[in-house]
DNA sequence: ATTAAATGTAAAGATATCTTTACATTTAAT
DNA sequence: ATTAAATGTAAAGATATCTTTACATTTAAT
């Protein structure tokens, strides 16, 4: 899928005001800590099912933590 | 990721309630119809990027076009 | 300054997502 | 009933997402 978007993530900030570690998160969301690291960095988003967990998990809304926004 | 959750997507629902077919909407989001099809069908789901394609795209918001729901 | 916890990163391997090409089946219009 | 458009499906190949194992660096507390 080339694209001329890409997609914005919130994760860390929140993760952060709700001073929660990578680990813990993890561990919660039974998932890796690498994944979340990944993830925060930009290295790849996440799946669909994933992202809706986190927003889940986070307790925002969906579109405040994922969003698209023009590349560049 | 093992999960006991699954993603549930309304695509099909909102897509024919607006009268378009999958040959458009593959071409207005610069997709192919197979991917449109698999999607429709639960083979996979989308990527996040085109997830939130497909909430702007057909104007419905993001919760409402995708949702976890448990699994069996 | 030392230590422990947290974060960052890398590489290999598994599975998921998406494309391309091709053909079959179903639906809608005449 | 015929035809065209739409939908369904399959297989091979490319890239993305996620895990596991391992180690390095940074941050926070003492």
């Amino acid at each position: 899928m080339k694209s001329f978007v890409k997609v914005i993530n919130h994760i860390k900030e929140v993760r952060l005001a709700k001073k929660i570690t990578q680990i813990q998160m993890a561990e919660d969301l039974q998932i890796t800590r690498q994944t979340i690291n990944a993830i925060e960095k930009n290295k790849y988003n996440p799946s669909l099912e994933l992202a809706l967990k986190l927003a889940k998990y986070l307790d925002v809304p969906f579109e405040q933590l994922f969003y698209l926004e023009e590349k560049e």
